[in-house]
DNA sequence: CTGACTGCAAACGTTTTGCACGGTA
DNA sequence: TACCGTGCAAAACGTTTGCAGTCAG
């Protein structure tokens, strides 16, 4: 992945902190706030949390990164690609990304709410494999 | 619905504050803090906010009520009850509870993860059709 | 060279805490 | 009566803003 080149794509000056910030999103899936910041502390030991905020404000307005609310959590980032659900395990707290074919649910949406849907956030929560050993 | 035995079932003292907020949600189904501060600023007009999170807090804690994290919005807050998804507008932000049959993606959502599943919160968001109009 | 980005400090909005008083059981 | 809940004020927390200096294009 070409970090510099994918922020031009979205209209973003590519500066080392922006570089670093999809790096680590890239690197590591799902970050929250105070993840990334002590990430790219080893980096740049003078970042301040501010830079952190506008940028990633300036792309989830840009909609290269998005924002997942997750129950009883932090809200975690990452960056956009193909609509997908997440699970999360509520012991360890690791996410993880899965396709499901959302046509069922959707129709099923659709026919009981009279709502044209055009998004959807699904979060399954539960505990992993690991950590019900 | 009995609203002070509800609360008493929760291990909740009963007072008329803890009632009123009780009794809002079950009305509206779906309000946020600062809904729910309004309307109570006219049956307590010294109530205090420091009040309502407190007692969201002790309800919370005892799953008598949920918080509902919506994409883009600040959370709304409802009574526990069926598992069930919302649907939000983006419009008008009405939301509405829909009871769907979740076996098939649940099933899906264990083939796929490793994770056993115990939760899930699903919001699909769309135009209603009075705002579609 | 110009406008945008960074880092700092201050401001802001939201939520939590401590305390004295009052109400519930 | 004993404990818990309420309301107020202050504190804590997360996020945003303004500004001076720096950097990307």
């Amino acid at each position: 992945m070409n970090y510099a080149e994918e922020l031009k794509k979205y209209n973003l000056k590519v500066t080392p902190q922006r570089v670093a910030i999809v790096q680590e999103l890239y690197l590591f899936g799902h970050l929250n706030i105070d993840q990334l910041y002590t990430k790219l502390l080893n980096q740049f030991p003078s970042i301040s949390l501010a830079t952190i905020y506008k940028n990633m404000n300036a792309m989830i307005e840009r909609i290269f990164i998005q924002e997942v609310k997750i129950p009883h959590e932090k809200s975690v980032y990452e960056l956009s690609k193909a609509s997908h659900a997440h699970v999360v395990c509520e012991k360890c707290k690791k996410i993880e990304d899965i396709m499901i074919s959302t046509q069922g649910v959707l129709e099923e949406v659709k026919e009981k709410s009279s709502f044209s849907i055009t998004n959807s956030a699904m979060v399954f929560s539960g505990i992993c494999s690991e950590c019900s050993k």
